[in-house]
Formats: structure tokens, sequence, C-alpha cells
DNA sequence: ATAACACTCATGATATGTCATTTATTCCGG
DNA sequence: CCGGAATAAATGACATATCATGAGTGTTAT
């Protein structure tokens, strides 16, 4: 279906790829774990709600920021609220909605892990690349991006 | 630790990143699902044995083309020798040893997933790229797979 | 008003991934 | 040879992700 194979090239430049995506995530989530304990996903999740007005989020909110299905993003602010990072609250303006609210616990943890995987993400990345090489890195993500966004189906 | 934070240029691009980074995937594995019943780990491990002499590779080997966790395999291979997909045998030469054979059906599973798979990638990713941008991207992968693989620490 | 539909979120079952450990074998220095 | 280290692979316990579904609430057209 749909025609023509990749060319070599493609080919080449697409496993590159691959085998980017399987290493980079299993090498930051290891770094966070071992300096902070906290999980990336948990981070992504702390990231989205420490930048929100009032330290607070509804969760359907997080899943646009992040691009996550909703049900896991559920389990996963289960899984947070038990190991005290988040709390959840009801919504007053919307009664099927919640809020997802950061605690304090989960502010220390976010600023005290921050900085050593800012870092860690500069050292395998930005310090690499030359500035045309980031322009270009980011643009072809955004095409990406826009292809698996534009049209919905 | 480690000093100074991401740009603001860095962090867009870093963003957008992760952004595809959940995106793409997740769409790959729908369609590859829905298309032809297949996983996309599935798929990896298929294309392994499939360019493999023999139709064979010892589970170590795999590993390494996929740069998978030696644990993630070999539960990947018990479900995929469930669903008849591959073999397990064992190795002559070496007693520890396994190998891992593409069967009948595993070989035309990958047939026919592999052209709807190809061209899904080649429509969302490389047709939007001009060569310049396929060839930064590359580039930028190949960078971060170095850092990740050159020092082991 | 109200019925049909859409939205928000949670849940349980299942699939998948990770970590620590175990078993069996090979390799290598004495 | 032989004993200790390293390698290959599997396993069980646990963490995480996905899928299908459900419960409760809003929204809208008639």
């Amino acid at each position: 279906m749909t025609g023509t194979w990749l060319t070599a090239e493609e080919q080449r430049a697409w496993r590159t790829y691959l085998r980017m995506s399987s290493l980079l995530p299993a090498h930051l989530n290891r770094q966070l774990q071992q300096d902070s304990g906290l999980t990336l996903p948990e981070y992504e999740v702390l990231v989205s709600l420490s930048e929100a007005p009032e330290r607070r989020l509804r969760p359907f909110q997080i899943c646009e920021a992040l691009n996550w299905e909703q049900s896991r993003l559920s389990h996963q602010l289960t899984r947070m609220e038990r190991r005290g990072l988040i709390a959840r609250e009801g919504c007053e303006a919307d009664g099927r909605g919640a809020f997802a609210v950061l605690t304090d616990a989960g502010a220390e943890a976010i600023a005290s892990a921050a900085p050593g995987h800012a870092g860690t993400v500069r050292r395998l990345i930005f310090d690499r690349l030359t500035g045309d090489q980031r322009a270009a890195f980011e643009q072809a993500c955004a095409s990406i991006v826009d292809a698996l966004t534009e049209h919905p189906g």
C-alpha cells in the first residue's frame, strides 16, 4: 500500500532516529531516577504543574500539554497522589472536572530535580549541536508534529 | 549541578522534540496495529530477523541491533513465540545460547505489514523534509546516539 | 423541559517494560 | 584441570501504558 519504499538515505536516517529514540528516554529516565528519585513521566507532569497559575491544572489540560492519553494521565496522577507529589481537588466551575495540584513536596522535588535534568539534556544534546543544527532539528520535529496533528484522521 | 539552564531556543526545540517523541510512536503503533495486527515492538523484532541470514539471530544480537534491554527482549520473544511469529531453538555452538527464528507466519506478517508501515513513515516524515533537513535531523540523532554510547558511564 | 449527545474523569483488565535475581555455560588465570 | 569471573538467557515481581467501559455532568436542539 501507499507505493514506494524508503530510499537508502531515508532508511539510514530513520534507523538512526530509532536508535536515538530508544536510548535517550532510557538514559534520561535513569539519570532522573538516580539523582532525584523521580521518573521521567512524573517529572513531565510536575513541570506542567509548576508552570501553571496557582500550581494547578485540569487533567485534560495536562493531557494537551504533554500529548498524553487521558487514561494514562489519570493512572499517573493516582500514583503521584499516592506518593504525595500532587493532590486532587474538585472543580467548582465544572462539576465533571477536577484539579491536579502541586503539593509542597512535589514543588520541592521538581525544584531539586530540574537543574540536573536540564544539565543532562544540554550536555547530551545541545552542547553537541551547532545553532543551525539545532534549528534544523527543531524544524524537522515541528514538521512531524504538524503531520501528526493537522488532519485528525 | 552541571551549571546552566537551557536557553529559550533550546527549551523550545526540546519541547518540540518531546511533543514529537510522544506522538510519533503512538501513531505508528496504531497504524501498524490496525492495518496488520502487529505492534511496533513486534515489527522491529521481525524486521531484524527477516534481514538476518537463515532468518535467525541470537537474542543478544537483537538487543544490540535494537538497543533493547535483554530482559525486555526475552519477554517480547516469549509473547511472540506464543503468537507463532517466532520460534526458539537451542544453539549448538554455545550451550548458554539460543536462537530466535522467524516462522513462516512471522515472515508473512512482516511482509504484509512492511509496505504500509514504510509508507506511513515516508508520508509523515520524509515527504515533509528537504534533503538538508533530513541530513540535519539524521546528524542530530547521530550526535545524540554518540553522546549516549561513547562513554559508558 | 427533555432527550440525545458530548465532555471530563476514573477504573479494571490486559499488555508491555524494568529491575533484581537465577540458572547454565563459557572463559581464563593459576 | 579447577575455581572464580564473565556471558547468555529466562523468570518473577513490580511499574507503567493502553484499551474498553462506565459514571456523572454539561450542552444543545427541538
